[in-house]
DNA sequence: GAAAATATGGAGACAATCTCCATTTGTCAA
DNA sequence: TTGACAAATGGAGATTGTCTCCATATTTTC
């Protein structure tokens, strides 16, 4: 992919730092209204050292995104093989609210990076749906599931439920559009 | 409500254009990447007059969708005497979706000013949440629909079909949703 | 039609982003 | 080791977008 020749020992330390500390930003759920200067410093590393590695903000919170997407699909892989694909779907979307729901900041972020029409974000978008998509055919295939509506649906559902990440009772909501969600899937 | 003496003529004429220009240029979507004060000279204004009608861009932005909820939650409450109850809800949430397919820019719009965490949008998302949280009572009391998932759910649904406008597949999917969380709704 | 009240617009203050490059740090071959 | 070359650093300052201020213009009122 990347031709990639290794970082130099100190620009691997420094990107490293700049990645920790964004995680740390990030849970928070400040990390878009902080100066991105102040981040540098905040990191110990210079503003041009920052800009060095991530030419803007989006790129930085890509970075982070992108990792947990790898996770979250893998996890998602790792249920289909492991569970009837009925209860895999199940399991796999409440999954989904549970890590959002311990990731508050990062839903956030994820929905400013929405707005901006990033490519990272929509390929991250794309694997995550080729993970749903995958479940679903298997449910579909076993016969557990309606096979008249798309993955894409679901998708939208997920969508939603991150989106409104900051409405008062939303992890009660969340789980009741599974609900929703999974019983609309039931075959008629 | 806002004490509000009348404008004078020339600020009137000021606003109204300020107001027109906004809806013409959130339609192409461009609204949140056009410098501000660019948009001053655009509506034929100065950057001075702007501020003064519009303190942020936010705000401008709030007022026009104040406006497009208002006439939304109309609408609801319009159905809800017209129609059996679970069929005025499947016809409201079929309406949000023709309606975010015909303004796909103020799709967009919403979506990044959930990310400022506005107060007119909760407010305005509020009223909209009552408008669906009626009709979905009147529909648990005729019967039609289950009565153990709260009208947040629906809420949040609608969120997800707002916030994934930029999809391919935008309004098969969401038709998808709509048509997935009212057979979710059916009693068992 | 003159005074008072209101509104205007754009020059410039301010604030955040980003670039540039003289200096430092790491790597590698001899 | 060490010297020489490449890679990376950081922060001063240029650039760019946001917002304020007020001398001037327009509308309203009496």
């Amino acid at each position: 992919m990347t031709a990639a020749r290794p970082l130099r020992a100190d620009a691997q330390r420094n990107r490293d730092a700049l990645m920790a500390k964004a995680r740390e930003v990030f849970d928070t759920g400040d990390f878009f209204d902080l100066r991105f200067d102040d981040f540098a410093a905040l990191a110990g590393v210079g503003t041009g050292t920052l800009y060095r590695h991530f030419p803007t903000r989006e790129a930085l919170a890509e970075a982070v995104y992108r990792e947990e997407v790898t996770a979250l699909c893998a996890r998602a892989r790792e249920l289909l093989t492991t569970l009837p694909a009925v209860e895999a779907l199940a399991t796999f979307l409440h999954h989904v609210v549970d890590y959002l729901d311990t990731h508050r900041g990062l839903a956030r972020t994820v929905a400013t990076l929405m707005t901006t029409g990033s490519d990272t974000l929509a390929e991250g978008s794309r694997a995550l749906e080729r993970a749903v998509t995958d479940i679903v055919a298997a449910a579909v295939e076993s016969g557990g599931i309606r096979d008249d509506v798309d993955a894409g649906a679901v998708m939208v559902a997920l969508h939603g439920i991150s989106a409104s990440h900051d409405r008062p009772g939303w992890r009660t909501e969340a789980d009741g559009v599974i609900t929703l969600v999974l019983s609309g899937l039931r075959p008629r």
